[in-house]
DNA sequence: GTCCAGGTCTTCC
DNA sequence: GGAAGACATGGA
């Protein structure tokens, strides 16, 4: 949860909380799985598998990777199990169009406040912190620039309202790009304001599960160009070519393994 | 105080 | 079509 995928869960001393859509979720991992915690008794979790993606068979991923990859099996080995989520369309979009020159802790303070701010009440166990659901694209659209801005967005402000715009007015049909080629839908995403293709990349992967979607950001471009490019400033547009031959139909998840090793690596030395 | 962050857009050559 | 600068905000 802690991957840069989501910018909604936060840890504690039971593991992560956090909502998907309007259900509060409290997950932990234990031996044999995850144990989930929910407000009230519930029966059916097939949202909350469809979430966590369970029904993909990892070693399936692993095995689709390129032969003898040595970077791509150490970052298996620091973070084995990781898995992409299946997020809403609207909250992948307007979280990433969120993102852009922003360090991954400010993102979740941005995201944070809209959904205190604009978002619904959602029920919550008794002596837990209050939640909100993430605006509905409709509860964006309502709001101007102004009040967008307050909370700490920047100049990303015009770009999710023109983003919540075009949903509620049907101009952008998130639904609808689930059935079109990964080429079609990225093209798709790119008429709004504010979304490039790094963007559009992450929402395909992360709120689409296309299988190839591959974002390349100032983290996985510094990966790439270590691991198979001798440090070398290759530029930006050379690494999405090389990416989309190399990695195969399962990129978007070598991407994603790449990404937390890099990050979680500099981490570790930082603490040093 | 300076640098830079899960980028993108506009301007200028 | 490619390089350079602007854009808000705050963590490190």
């Amino acid at each position: 949860m802690g991957c840069g995928q989501t910018f909604v869960w936060q840890r504690d001393a039971h593991g992560w909380t956090g909502a998907i859509g309007r259900r509060w979720v409290q997950l932990e991992s234990c031996k044999t799985g995850i144990i989930a915690r929910r407000a009230a008794p519930v029966s059916d979790w097939s949202w909350l598998k469809n979430y966590l993606q369970t029904n993909v068979c990892l070693d399936d991923i692993f095995a689709a990777f390129p032969d003898d990859d040595l970077h791509l099996k150490a970052a298996i080995s620091a973070c084995r199990g990781m898995r992409l989520l299946k997020q809403d369309h609207w909250e992948c979009l307007a979280s990433f169009i969120l993102s852009s020159t922003k360090q991954i802790t400010q993102i979740h303070q941005v995201v944070s406040l809209l959904r205190q701010r604009f978002g619904s009440r959602i029920t919550v166990p008794d002596g837990f912190p209050t939640m909100s659901a993430f605006p509905t694209a409709e509860q964006i659209a309502r709001l101007d620039e102004a009040t967008l801005r307050e909370c700490k967005m920047g100049f990303r402000a015009p770009y999710l309202l023109d983003a919540a715009r075009r949903v509620v007015d049907g101009r952008l049909d998130l639904v609808r790009l689930e059935s079109l080629s990964l080429d079609e839908a990225r093209d798709g995403l790119m008429q709004v304001n504010g979304v490039g293709e790094k963007i559009a990349e992450c929402v395909l992967l992360y709120g689409y599960g296309f299988p190839d979607a591959f974002p390349v950001d100032v983290w996985v471009a510094r990966a790439l160009r270590e691991c198979y490019f001798r440090g070398r400033n290759v530029p930006l547009v050379k690494l999405r070519a090389f990416s989309a031959k190399y990695f195969g139909e399962q990129a978007g998840y070598a991407q994603q393994y790449l990404f937390h090793h890099i990050r979680t690596r500099g981490r570790a030395r930082r603490n040093h």
